[in-house]
DNA sequence: CAAACAAGTTAGTCTATGCTAACATTTAAC
DNA sequence: GTTAAATGTTAGCATAGACTAACTTGTTTG
């Protein structure tokens, strides 16, 4: 086995964490049309994720992500949103070029170059914010979307931390002037970008 | 046919551009060398290429870009440049790692986001230099580099256009206190990162 | 100038990724 | 609750890219 993954399963990650966080399932016909490919394609794929153990997945069933695969998905979007964010806000890109962009280049983006651009583009999780730091929510990933969407905590949301954020974990951050508890390992989940 | 190139033919055209540019030939062993790949990979590529009119190629000849070949090549060398000075200016990563994922990234910038990063990293043409600007050579492309190596002009060399630098072609340009004389299609051919 | 070596090519194989056409299973509807 | 539509899978094929092993051509050198 040499690699873990390549640009299409990683591709095909993605899109099924999208999937799972916006619809709470990801149907192989979903997932084929969002890749833009045949659903034959997509069985394929599965397979080999299945393989690899980072997806759950039985023929007729529906496809989850192992914790593993949920690991790399999330580094993936991850890598999507600061790329995206550098395009457009450096590079002045429109959204739609930056996304498809993007989503070219996070492949062959690797960790070290990855924490650079997200300190250049000044990107941090919201486990790593300080007190009185605030941002604009970049992306949130596994599966914590549905039940922060129930306090309007989304992609886009204004976000500050509040001055009194309690340690310890479960820990509390003051987010949108709401009070949200989360664990560490739920708020590196979380991406902001820091107001300059 | 669909597009001209691939990420593996681009990888190719640019090997064969640098080693004309530095030995005046390309031999496959150095190809298949340079490219980490086997002799038998490179015969296949070359035919490819000659199919689609970027190289021409005979059995046991040396090879030669042809002028579109050349272009494209160009084109990749500027764009692997860019990159490279984003990389370790912006993102203060170290040569060797800049360099090697530009090598990855080049095949997905599109022309419009490199047009940007060069606007984004100040790097332009020798040719659209204005009087006055100086700057230092990123890159020498499309056979100009043994002919200009004897003036003195290679990658590194501090560059500072003359005020007085006349217009019509071909034109000339002082470069390192000697006075250059160049086609604007070859100062084209130059790129220059101007001092910020 | 012939043998040995280097360089290049051919043939055949493999993997990754995609496709279409045909088959199987679920689901939804009547 | 059987059948039709939607969904998913299998089988078979194609292309790009790379490999090894074996062959051919060119070059060098005693």
């Amino acid at each position: 086995m040499n690699s873990l993954t390549t640009t299409s399963t990683e591709d095909c990650l993605e899109i099924i964490a999208k999937l799972a966080e916006k619809e709470g399932h990801a149907h192989v016909s979903d997932i084929a049309r969002q890749l833009g490919v045949k659903k034959p394609s997509v069985t394929a794929t599965l397979k080999t994720l299945a393989e690899k153990g980072l997806v759950q997945y039985e023929s007729y069933h529906p496809v989850e992500l192992t914790r593993k695969g949920s690991q790399i998905a999330t580094q993936v979007i991850k890598k999507h949103q600061t790329l995206k964010c550098f395009l457009t806000q450096f590079l002045k890109l429109p959204p739609e070029h930056a996304d498809s962009l993007a989503c070219k280049l996070e492949h062959e983006l690797d960790d070290v170059a990855f924490e650079r651009l997200s300190e250049f583009v000044n990107i941090k999780s919201l486990a790593a914010m300080l007190p009185d730091e605030e941002g604009v929510v970049m992306s949130i990933t596994a599966g914590l979307g549905r039940r922060l969407a129930a306090y309007g905590l989304v992609k886009g949301s204004s976000v500050r931390l509040s001055k009194i954020a309690p340690l310890g974990d479960p820990r509390s951050f003051l987010v949108n002037g709401t009070e949200i508890s989360l664990r560490a390992s739920e708020a590196k989940q979380i991406q902001v970008e820091l107001r300059s």
